[in-house]
DNA sequence: TCGTTTCCTGACCGTATGGTCAGAGACAAG
DNA sequence: CTTGTCTCTGACCATACGGTCAGGAAACGA
């Protein structure tokens, strides 16, 4: 690599401020509005419309709909990936699993939109991330499967199906993000409070740790 | 009603017959593409091709598409409530919420779809049963609410929130009719089978009734 | 200043979609 | 057979959509 190509890519570079601004904005847009309306209800243009930019200035950072798409989606999916780190650091499952609840309840809260576009696209079929499930998610899974294993080889917690157990963490964590609008409406129509969401927190671990005899 | 109307309005009669079938092949077609489509992916030319009608056959029954999406969604939103007798007959958490796990994990086996159309129905903010959620669901929501508390009361389970339980009763099992393509891949892309099944029934009702205190 | 690359966008195009409609066909009642 | 009602459908229409493109503007390096 030259000093010619060295400078021009120094990522406080004005032109690559640009583009990272812009495809920034754009998966900020898209993100909402595939959440707001399904991958087949979007519209270029309403996502344009949302970003502040001219609908051909999206064809020129994303070629296709269906690649605008396809960012969003493995976004959000890092973003969870991210969250696992909580069980790896983990002794035992009260520790773990307290933690991982705790870190996906957060990103229900912080990310709901990108919760939405992910449960849309697995209801799907997944189309467009068959791959990242049958090799990331995979892995990942057996990986967590064992450790919950060994937790309760141990003793340490009592002898449930691994799997069932992830399961119930995923269904309930990320259903207070796609269902939010359901628990909005039970509350009287208000959002969660932050006392509310702690409280959440709280249920969610105290019946799932004192359900696999943990706590 | 005099006698003519009344035979001409009988159950049997071929005009009657044939709107009901070709209803229901509708609706049954609808279910499947709008559960694979979303509302805005799927089109009336893919459903009337899997009814095996023509497309403007449908628009003969369903003015709209928004008419027969209304007429999927509301469709699952009973065979939901209907679900709910579970909990009435029961005088305690073990025998109730037992039979209503066992009640939704049989409808996440035996309508997948209808309850895909209903969490991306929700999922989108609910534009066409809003009115639903605020009435019936809210209704109903609270009467529960009400009978777990009681049973908390007469020291039968834990204090646990029951709002936050009942979202995690819903959670878990529809996450095995909406998330059931994932489920799948991780199951090595095979469909559970009727042991796998049941072992997810029994996974999930030890681990919310022993949460809960019940078991 | 000049040349080059990147960025931007109004106007445009082919296609697919939801929906309409006139009229044909099926059936029952008198 | 006649009349009236319900069922059916090919052909059609206006619109909206994803995507393209030519050419202008802006940002650089030299």
């Amino acid at each position: 690599m030259d000093a010619t190509a060295r400078i021009s890519r120094r990522s406080g570079g004005k032109r690559t401020d640009i583009r990272r601004e812009n495809e920034r904005v754009i998966l900020q847009a898209a993100e909402k509005v595939f959440a707001e309306a399904g991958f087949g209800g979007a519209t270029m243009q309403l996502i344009a419309d949302m970003a502040g930019l001219p609908k051909a200035n999206l064809h020129y950072y994303f070629a296709t709909k269906e690649d605008l798409y396809r960012r969003v989606v493995r976004n959000i999916f890092e973003i969870w990936l991210d969250a696992a780190s909580s069980f790896d650091a983990a002794t035992g499952p009260v520790e773990g699993i307290g933690a991982y609840v705790d870190a996906k309840m957060e990103i229900s809260r912080r990310h709901p939109d990108g919760s939405k576009v992910w449960a849309s696209e697995v209801m799907h079929g997944a189309p467009v991330i068959q791959d990242y499930l049958e090799t990331t998610l995979r892995d990942w899974t057996a990986g967590r499967a064992a450790v919950i294993q060994t937790w309760i080889d141990q003793g340490k917690m009592a002898p449930v199906d691994p799997r069932h157990l992830l399961y119930m963490l995923w269904a309930t964590t990320q259903h207070y993000a796609d269902f939010g609008h359901q628990i909005e409406t039970l509350n009287d129509g208000r959002p969660l409070t932050e006392r509310q969401w702690r409280a959440a927190k709280d249920s969610v671990k105290q019946i799932i740790l004192r359900g696999i005899g943990a706590a």
